[in-house]
DNA sequence: CCATCGGTCAGACCGGTGGTCTAAAGGTCC
DNA sequence: GGACCTTTAGACCACCGGTCTGACCGATGG
């Protein structure tokens, strides 16, 4: 996303500007960090800024596109499965993984990529008609995202763990909605509640996921009437 | 939210006001609005404006009530149940005329309160860390919707409905973001997608949202093997 | 040895932003 | 008529993201 100048750089010399960069959208956001702020911080000119990067919305990206990568090298690949139930073991610990992670770099975590975010995002489709989408930024972000969820479904439908009723991209949609909701009520619950409630609570979650997204037996799609 | 005196000031005023303020976040989300260009279009100075709101944030809050308000009214209460069926259907019922709402006051729905935002939101809270949060302005929506859609669950509750095996606001958390996404598909894919298959896709995510929230019969809490 | 060249970067500058402030006008009471 | 409070206009401010001029640098070649 840079322009191809920052990318000949010496390695030592990108650095402090992403680093400086990286700490004010993770403190202020996109909108609220200034650009200024950042080129102060870096200590470089302006002119040098806009020469590496073609506007706010490009540093951002570079920087986002920096943190994502790792983070998910941290996270690591899905482990692999052969069957429904080893499918969605393999799932649940990758989530607790991407969890831990996202723990453990908290700042960059942060930088307008909440785990739920780098895993599941969707998020900017969302807040688009509210917030100004980053110049494409997030959209890139949450294509990538989808399109990983969607594989990892897709290869579950393979194993019969995940439902075929419904089309897939409807399915990804719904699953990165409802993993985004839980991811969010853990961070924010986590300090509030006892430990204990809240390991139970894990477990919990998945069932969540494994309910709406297991295939469901229907004794017959045609009739509809209501049996006690 | 807007500072006493506007409260106090003919409606016959107040409307250019509120009514440039709309279109004008309609058209350019929060941070892109120009509250030059509202002061401009609503024939006020900026002395008056910023004598009748604190801030742009305090305007916008004030837009969105007005606009949250009159969607809510347009969709009506939900309908009446007693039992699991019918809860189901007044659910699948109040969805619908949400939507026939939303796409019958476009400009109002894009305010920065998409369908999705007014009636299940918490997309606020999500978007808290890449984007500034209009003042709290979200925030409180979200809580209400919040707020409605647990009371809404706990009456699913009530009728043998919804599940009582995890924590109401989890659950919520939950809905509201299963929902979010399938809302969120209906409209990215109405243009794309044959109305016939669509049509037929409405139940299924209602089938979706059944399958996520109904009570699950589970043989024994405590085995955890894996059976054929 | 010097002129020129492309690449690099410093920082003055620009229009626009949200928000403040002063001072005058309007309304209403004594 | 004068005092007082409310309302209003718009100059003004700091800062924003982004542009642009021109200085500087090392390499090249005549």
């Amino acid at each position: 996303m840079p322009l191809p100048r920052f990318l000949k750089l010496d390695p030592a010399d990108r650095a402090p500007i992403l680093d400086a960069a990286t700490r004010e959208f993770a403190e202020h956001g996109f909108e609220g960090a200034s650009q200024n702020r950042i080129i102060e911080a870096s200590g470089i000119s302006k002119g040098a800024m806009y020469y590496y990067f073609a506007d706010k919305a490009d540093l951002y990206g570079t920087v986002v596109d920096r943190a994502v990568a790792q983070m998910l090298e941290a996270i690591g690949p899905l482990d692999p499965f052969d069957d429904a139930p080893s499918f969605w073991a393999a799932c649940e610990a990758y989530v607790e993984r991407a969890t831990m992670v996202a723990f453990g770099m908290p700042e960059l975590a942060r930088l307008g990529v909440a785990l739920s975010t780098v895993v599941f995002p969707q998020l900017a489709r969302l807040a688009k008609h509210v917030y100004r989408n980053e110049a494409g930024v997030l959209d890139a972000l949450a294509a990538r995202a989808a399109a990983y969820v969607e594989q990892v479904l897709a290869r579950g439908q393979r194993v019969g763990a995940v439902r075929t009723d419904v089309p897939l991209p409807l399915l990804t949609q719904a699953s990165m909605g409802l993993l985004m909701a839980l991811d969010r009520w853990f961070a924010d619950n986590l300090s509030t509640t006892p430990p204990d409630e809240l390991a139970a609570l894990g477990p919990k979650s998945i069932e969540l996921c494994r309910d709406l997204l297991s295939p469901k037996p229907r004794p017959n799609p045609k009739q509809k009437g209501k049996e006690s």
